[in-house]
DNA sequence: GTTGTCAATGACAACGTTGTCAGATATAGC
DNA sequence: GCTATATCTGACAACGTTGTCATTGACAAC
């Protein structure tokens, strides 16, 4: 900025406003900046702009996900991207897998960074370390699970509503065996879903039967392995529901395995790409990670331009798309 | 940290001292700064760090993407990170759409924000516009796609070779009507391909039959419908080669829609998931996204630690994965 | 007692920018 | 010609750090 100053022959504070697009700088002065800047290829530092502005902020907000390959976060991320462009604002996005302190570090990371806001797809139990940040001014929303022992903004999807809806509509179509292979149960969204079978089970008058529920399936292999047991077994089910994409993957494998797809009705919660183009289709109760991310971006800035308020809950909905799988009877 | 000084009674360089874990700090001393910073819960600023040292690195990189969300552009994404994480270096990342202005704006905008490096997956089609930002110490990698009129790293799928041996398979399997569906030709990778796709009918003696080959299929239903045209035609393939994803997508709906998936071959470029699951499954020619980032990553941080040297070009192998659909016999 | 060496600590300027305020110049009104 | 007002422009300090260099004090060697 000296040296386009010294070019132009202005004060550095007058390149300033012009860098600024800031009024009050005659038409003559602005070109001779402009043109001087040009020539020395002179770049912006927001860094130092940020630091020195009465107001800090440095148009970065951070997203903590699961992880940035995964369709689901990865959705969610581009959503929040696509808010964030509206506003100059970029994304620094890191993949927590799950892991407690690698949430943890990625948030100091960011927080080190100055970052305005942050989105985070938490895997912690315990967000009271972040009390901190936000008295610090960084607006905080948590998406896709709620947070621990923290008050904060949260989008969430409505899990066991959705998983009732599913196992609904089984029932609907004859069943009163419907197995249930859920995630690890740690995981709040895992826990809620498994909620919401048993709970749609007893609205139904139908007795749960502990051998028909398999928790803790973490990826494709074990929930192929638990449903090939499941299935296996005395009394075998006439229908299942997957709580979980790779779940709905392993159980789909299982069953063809078996020769089953077409005889044993098949429901999974979260979409999954490609779905439509199995024999029989796979029906599924599908999350909107897409209204999620953008909802999530949009409370975020909310929060950083007004006034405080309460927190906000927001619960996007989930659909059934029927493709067949759902639809077989027993 | 000024208060931390004051809270600890010593003067800020010690406390600098202390944050850094610089040598030469009397334990005590440590000790007593480390609580003071952690009663005042103080957070480290890296912008005003990198602002002040003398190497001024951020620490930060900036990767531009097609879209964060695609699965290939999103695996990229996490090797790129996984490599980025072993330094603490953080990823800011952003998606172009595949427009050259968007592209343009994102670098800027990373430029601005002091990156120390760039990865980018181009679009634009003349990338002379980072000769700036490079002068100014900001490390380029390219990956996918070369830059053009920029010397630059670069980290490629060897498309052409990967469509050949595709193409060469189905020659095996006594396939001599191929057909090809391409993707926007305008993109590099999908013009290399399709030369791969004339090259090795050219090598194995076969004459180009241009009523077998369509270009600028962007997305499944395109591809869809422009496969149905063709085996609709008067002298139809007896196999297929689908030049990107969404397109091998489309080509194999359109080929369940006139029951013809087990009669007629088909392979396509980049793998799918779950395309194991269907029936037949897909036989893909894989490109290696992880192993591309990682690369790129690599080469990267080796170019921001070391001397100048000549720019390197790697190129990343392609593996056939059969599954069935490119093993049908004409 | 004097000097030299070493380790620990701090004072100060600087990184690239912007907020504040004062000064300079032009314009209008009398 | 003088004052009042409006419009530009620039000097300077400050944002939160770290690099440089000077100061301090302890200890050993003479």
């Amino acid at each position: 900025m000296r040296d386009v100053a010294a070019l132009a022959k202005v004060s550095i504070k007058t390149v300033s406003r012009v860098v600024n697009a800031e009024a009050g700088v005659s038409p003559s002065l602005v070109r001779r900046v402009m043109a001087a800047a040009e020539r020395l290829d002179y770049r912006h530092n927001m860094t130092a702009s940020s630091l020195r502005r009465s107001n800090g902020r440095s148009a970065t907000i951070g997203v903590v996900l699961e992880d940035v390959a995964n369709p689901f976060s990865s959705a969610l991320h581009r959503s929040i991207e696509d808010v964030a462009v509206l506003r100059g604002v970029l994304v620094l996005a890191g993949s927590s897998d799950e892991d407690e302190v690698r949430e943890q570090q990625l948030v100091s990371a960011f927080a080190s960074r100055r970052v305005d806001g942050l989105i985070i797809q938490p895997s912690s139990h315990d967000h009271s370390y972040l009390q901190a940040e936000r008295k610090a001014g960084t607006a905080v929303v948590f998406v896709d699970r709620p947070p621990s022992f923290l008050d904060a903004d949260t989008v969430l999807t409505d899990n066991a509503a959705g998983v009732r809806r599913g196992v609904r509509h089984l029932v609907e179509h004859g069943h009163r065996r419907i197995g249930y292979l859920g995630d690890l149960h740690t995981i709040m969204t895992a826990s809620e879903r498994h909620r919401g079978y048993v709970e749609e089970l007893a609205a139904s008058r139908i007795e749960l039967d502990e051998s028909l529920v398999r928790l803790d399936l973490r990826g494709i292999e074990k929930a192929e392995r638990a449903t090939l047991e499941m299935l296996g077994g005395p009394r075998p089910p006439t229908a299942l529901f997957a709580g979980q994409n790779l779940v709905t993957i392993g159980a789909f494998r299982a069953l063809r395995k078996l020769r089953l797809h077409q005889r044993i009705a098949l429901i999974g919660f979260d979409d999954i790409l490609l779905a439509d183009l199995l024999e029989p289709g796979i029906t599924v109760i599908a999350q909107d990670p897409t209204a999620i991310g953008r909802t999530a971006a949009e409370v975020l800035f909310r929060r950083l331009d007004g006034p405080r308020s309460p927190t906000e809950h927001h619960v996007v909905r989930t659909t059934m798309i029927k493709r067949g799988s759902g639809e077989i009877p027993p």
